[in-house]
DNA sequence: CAAATAAAAGAGTTTATACTCTTCTACTAT
DNA sequence: ATAGTAGAAGAGTATAAACTCTTTTATTTG
């Protein structure tokens, strides 16, 4: 459905945003031991996602990843789009690049709808909607 | 959603769905031809196909694939369970091993809701569903 | 200012998927 | 029978995704 890649984003990204509530930041090897990720790769994975604006990070002692308001607002449809781009919500999947309502495969109007499904739920869910749940011990991130 | 490998599948089995309903049987040039997929790789997954029951075949010449009333039956969800295994059908969108209703990752619940759209959807689509449609060139196997 | 900490950057490795090439074997029409 | 057609099989290559390692640069605390 999406990357591994992308995965990692997801379950890093709602790791930060759980620990972003009092304006604290964490470090990479905090997030990979969290996560259950490989640090370098997570390491790497944030930077890029630091670059495009999607998360905020601060150098140095007591430095790390964070989010303000209005990252924790954003949706994980746009970590998604960032790190797979927009494959999975337009590309046809019967993998044809000429695929379109004008010019369908068979199975174009039911994906249609699937994907549509697919993106209104990923745009649903906000970062910061999972917070007291993670809390609490009742979803998890790694495992 | 589904590999490459995963996508070739379908469309040679849509077409081949096509041919067969005056008991025709089409060579993997033909299908290639008309899917516009590399010969011997659609060759290969066909054989892999066949072995699993999924599709019939007939060597020499007039020899080719074919399909009986009861692979037109087959829906799209046997050749991606054939091909890619169960794991679009039940695997944790964030790729957690343990993730489930006991131990949910934070999008569990809507993942489920999800696939089990993609499934029905799969399901319901028959191999046979589409040879009106694609004879009538309203629907395209190819670009 | 110095030392420690942490992100940034980039090159390198591994692994899986996608795809190709070649040879062999079976069948059937003439 | 034999020649042509088509599938079967398996090894081999290419490419992309996943993951790692090392070095550099920035920042902040003492």
């Amino acid at each position: 459905m999406v990357s591994k890649t992308c995965e990692y984003a997801i379950r890093a990204m709602l790791f930060i945003a759980q620990k972003s509530v009092n304006d604290a930041k964490v470090g990479v090897k905090q997030i990979a031991r969290a996560i259950d990720s490989p640090e370098p790769f997570i390491a790497k994975i944030l930077q890029d996602l630091g670059k495009k604006g999607l998360v905020l990070s601060a150098k140095g002692p007591t430095g790390g990843f964070y989010l303000d308001n209005a990252g924790l607002k954003k949706s994980l449809a746009d970590i998604v789009y960032a790190v797979d781009g927009d494959k999975l919500f337009t590309g046809c999947g019967l993998g044809l690049k000429s695929c379109s309502a004008k010019m369908p495969c068979p199975v174009h109007d039911e994906f249609v709808v699937v994907r549509k499904h697919i993106k209104s739920m990923l745009q649903n869910a906000k970062l910061g909607d999972y917070n007291t749940s993670l809390e609490l011990g009742e979803k998890y991130l790694k495992r």
